[in-house]
DNA sequence: AGACAGCCCTGATTGC
DNA sequence: TGCAATCAGGGCTGTC
């Protein structure tokens, strides 16, 4: 499951191979993955014909690729999308639903198989692809405000864990980092935002930067297949997670059996005795 | 306006 | 054995 470290792991490999390319043709396989293109698949392919890539950025979740026609290929990668550096000719992968080929003869696939993925051309505005306005600066973008933030998680009536997964006030937080977040602050995550303390909801999003900095690091979190690198490698942070997934098994810090519950429609796995 | 349920989707797993 | 129900979940949409 794609989240913030496993986007950003994502992107340097992409910027890595494909900055300074030339898009010769792109073309959609599966119309799904183009259905936030307003103007249609055809105006996406359209728009990326001949264009090069001059480089790369992300907020959050979102990438993009920025284009020497000054728009910006913008990129969500859902819960399954993946990005795949062909170099040489191999059968077209099961899940493709969009190829990317450039003129020096290599291709970049997006590969999603639960489609909820997609990708789209579009303009760029104060340095920003203009749909994701309104996705929250991350804890990365030197935009971000940590009182500011504070304050926002802090004015929510919401249970904390919903708050972390809304992009609207704070970007880049997925389900797994979520509950990583809140056990490390243990802080329970049904509790109220406004009956979190200033104190401790810095503290919060401390552990937030901390543990989206350090799976970076890891190269993100690989479950199974549906999360590898542009060169098809894994992540191993998941030998870091504290939370995520360890229900029925002890807590590390206090040894009470972890707990597996549902919060905002997500499974949420946390700690009933240390997180309060 | 903020909060939240519902929906989109495929494949692995579980249940009868 | 086979089919159906369940689960995984990011973010957009519609409703209150």
């Amino acid at each position: 499951m794609p989240e913030l470290p496993e986007v950003e792991t994502i992107r340097r490999g992409v910027d890595a191979n494909f900055r300074g390319a030339e898009i010769a043709e792109a073309d959609v396989l599966h119309q799904r993955a183009v259905r936030r293109q307003a103007e249609g698949g055809e105006f996406f392919a359209q728009s990326l014909a001949g264009a090069r890539i001059t480089g790369s950025s992300r907020r959050g979740k979102y990438m993009w690729l920025t284009l020497d026609s000054g728009q910006a290929l913008l990129c969500h990668l859902g819960m399954s999308g993946q990005f795949h550096a062909v170099t040489e000719k191999i059968p077209a992968h099961r899940h493709l639903r969009i190829a990317l080929r450039f003129t020096d003869g290599r291709e970049l696939w997006f590969v999603d198989q639960r489609t909820f993925g997609g990708m789209e051309v579009t303009e760029m505005a104060d340095g920003l692809p203009e749909r994701i306005s309104h996705i929250a600066p991350d804890v990365f973008d030197p935009a971000y405000d940590a009182d500011r933030a504070v304050e926002r998680l802090r004015a929510k009536r919401s249970e904390v864990k919903r708050v972390l997964l809304d992009q609207g006030w704070v970007s880049g937080i997925g389900n797994i980092y979520a509950d990583e977040a809140l056990w490390r602050a243990g802080l329970s995550p049904v509790r109220s935002g406004h009956r979190v303390g200033t104190a401790k909801a810095a503290d919060l999003l401390s552990h937030v930067t901390d543990v989206l900095t350090e799976a970076v690091t890891a190269g993100g979190t690989s479950f199974d297949e549906l999360y590898v690198n542009v060169n098809g490698e894994s992540g191993y942070f998941d030998r870091s997670l504290n939370a995520y997934g360890r229900a029925g098994q002890p807590c590390r810090r206090c040894e009470t059996v972890m707990r597996k519950r549902v919060v905002g429609g997500r499974a949420t796995h946390h700690c009933p005795h240390c997180q309060r």
